[in-house]
DNA sequence: GACCAGGCACATC
DNA sequence: GATGTGCATGGT
């Protein structure tokens, strides 16, 4: 792992070329920022289109709001959010943001924005069920903060091409990323979700690389 | 049937 | 700090 402004050209190179094959992502996909933040805790380890089928069932309940979801009881939203997967862990960790989010800031978003981010994702990160990536989603898609989001693709793709190694911690990565680019929110929003069209489509466990929009940097 | 997906908590060394 | 395991549905 380097930082030098040979990275910061060469990540800017690999934004590109991605944006010139995917095109614009409109992350993230959720009609507001509590869908949002609620979406972020449901497709961890999950893939969205199950994600989809549980918010789906939240929404035909009329419960995919602040008030509704803090006084819902577990077995409900469990198995409402079934298709997603964990249904049992999610709900807990739902149940605990809900918590954190009257206590701190009465179900509000609004009240979250003058916190500094450091301070949030602090807030954040001691949330049961709430890691790293979970928190770094929230900031970026929902809260609008410049943070760039760290997932196994990242790691995945970026280490194949050297440019990581597949043991650094995600501190390690998300730093790399956030001192060799401009700290821009529209842009770590589209890098990410470029990341992840790269992932699921193409830098899979067992690539061809042969098609890869990224080929010509291996 | 095996493998994978936009992680995380917890136990153990 | 590194490594291993449980959590669970749905698609390929």
């Amino acid at each position: 792992m380097r930082k030098t402004t040979e990275t910061t050209s060469i990540l800017r190179k690999y934004f590109d070329t991605l944006f010139d094959f995917f095109g614009p992502q409109f992350w993230w996909p959720g009609e507001t920022p509590f869908e949002v933040i609620i979406g972020a805790i449901l497709t961890q380890n999950t893939t969205w289109k199950n994600v989809e089928k549980a918010i789906s069932n939240l929404k035909k309940e009329n419960l995919l709001s602040p008030d509704k979801l803090y006084t819902v009881s577990p077995q409900k939203l469990a198995t409402l959010i079934k298709p997603s997967g964990y249904y049992n862990q999610k709900s807990k960790k739902i149940a605990s943001f809900m918590r954190y989010f009257k206590q701190e800031y009465n179900l509000n978003i609004n009240n979250m924005q003058p916190v500094p981010t450091d301070i949030l994702r602090d807030q954040l990160l001691n949330i049961f069920g709430i890691g790293p990536e979970t928190a770094d989603s929230i900031l970026l898609y929902a809260l609008s903060r410049p943070v760039f989001v760290v997932d196994a693709y990242t790691r995945r793709i970026f280490s194949r091409h050297k440019l990581l190694d597949k043991n650094d911690s995600y501190e390690n990565i998300r730093s790399f990323f956030e001192t060799s680019l401009e700290k821009n929110i529209a842009f770590y929003n589209e890098y990410h979700a470029l990341i992840v069209s790269l992932g699921k489509d193409y830098c899979k466990p067992t690539p061809k690389c042969t098609d890869c929009p990224l080929k010509k940097f291996l």
